[in-house]
DNA sequence: TTTTAAATAATAGTAATACTATCATTTAAA
DNA sequence: TTTAAATGATAGTATTACTATTATTTAAAA
């Protein structure tokens, strides 16, 4: 069974939403898997139009360029991550266990939840941890951020600060932590993957729960 | 007064070494002005060229392209604050104090500190800030790290790991904690200033020592 | 069911990017 | 003062990042 979630996103961010067609979930599919193989940098549409069997032509109807894409499907990792972290945490009154589920979610999200059957939650998260933060860091930030095309992850942030100020209702900074969590939760899974000198989280065991333990560990500390 | 210091940085990053002539120098002082100003994507080598009074082929003589020049900036500056750390923190006995001397290195070193006359040390910091990462995140991180180009991160987050054990030698994440300060300096200052949403941080204030106080609030509650 | 419109495919073309190669000239070292 | 090394000038190629045009398929409306 696949569960049917549509995941809102920011109009400006697509010329026609992907998630409305054949071709257009076609394009979210393909490009998880080719940016996740190739990176980035490499990727691009005529290699993802062959992938798919379809036309550079055709892809940029969808999107204006490449980065376009990469920030839809980031949106809609932050967007996603907003809704499993809202059913998770329903009916839970212990903010404590809340900020628990919330970091569980950060984690190892795609791990353990429903998944639509056009997106790859797995190849996805890889993609927001190796590449995640290339959507924000460009010189159009301004520009695109008074667009609302970072409403997802302010969104996102919000929830989790919320859920701390739950905790601590004179802690001065929810919205660093809250986003802080978020960013180390993806650094430090590709830094045991790749530059293991920077963290103390191990590849060889379950990377995820060491994460997770360390993340559940820092904010206890910070928060008490 | 200028102090004539030379970082050391791992050979393999560079084609030929751009600090032992004039026109290297001049590629690193202009490279920096320029990725500043129009961001590491729109940046090349022949606006660079053309900004110099140079031409295309004479850079290429020293970088085999923009990406190996992006790490050779963030190296020097990894290299550049590690050096910074050692002198400000010799004679200094208490631990804590230390800690203090990193995070203000991490958060300002550009602002109080001599200055090599071909690098905008507040420039190249914008660079970190706006670009830092992309000099690892890329499908070449495994090959690159091999090769010991990410040595000067490496040994920077190992001398501040070993001042957090100073601090509490029992204390399971010091690698983590360092890299993290050193990212969350970079992320806050960013969000500050681009996506204020996501940080505590106010742009108008001295953010500089903003997120200074914050990070040393966080290493304290954690070490504690 | 036909007609019409919308979406996609096929193809071609352009400007910019990311280089490589060659040779002339300047600068520095022997 | 000869020789080598570094740089400049110029040209050229393959790839990338698009845009434009027309044909064909698919879907919607009449």
């Amino acid at each position: 069974m696949s569960v049917e979630i549509k995941i809102s996103l920011n109009e400006g961010i697509y010329l026609k939403d992907p998630q409305d067609s054949v071709l257009g979930r076609n394009i979210l599919k393909h490009s998880i898997i080719l940016i996740d193989d190739v990176g980035f940098e490499t990727f691009n549409f005529k290699k993802l139009a062959q992938e798919m069997g379809s036309t550079e032509a055709s892809v940029y109807r969808y999107f204006e360029n490449k980065h376009a894409l990469l920030l839809y499907l980031v949106s809609w990792y932050w967007g996603w991550v907003s809704y499993l972290i809202k059913i998770n945490t329903k009916n839970i009154e212990d903010p404590k266990r809340k900020l628990e589920i919330v970091i569980h979610s950060f984690v190892s999200a795609s791990v353990d939840n429903p998944s639509t059957d056009y997106i790859d939650e797995n190849k996805l998260h890889s993609i927001i941890i190796a590449e995640g933060n290339k959507a924000y860091r460009t010189k159009a930030v301004d520009k695109e951020n008074v667009k609302g095309f970072f409403k997802n992850y302010k969104q996102l942030i919000t929830t989790v600060a919320d859920v701390i100020l739950e905790i601590n209702p004179k802690f001065e900074y929810p919205y660093a932590l809250a986003s802080s969590l978020f960013e180390m939760s993806n650094d430090h899974l590709y830094f045991a993957k790749h530059l293991p000198r920077l963290t103390d989280i191990k590849e060889k065991k379950n990377k995820y729960s060491e994460v997770e333990i360390m993340l559940n560990y820092f904010s206890t500390k910070v928060l008490c």
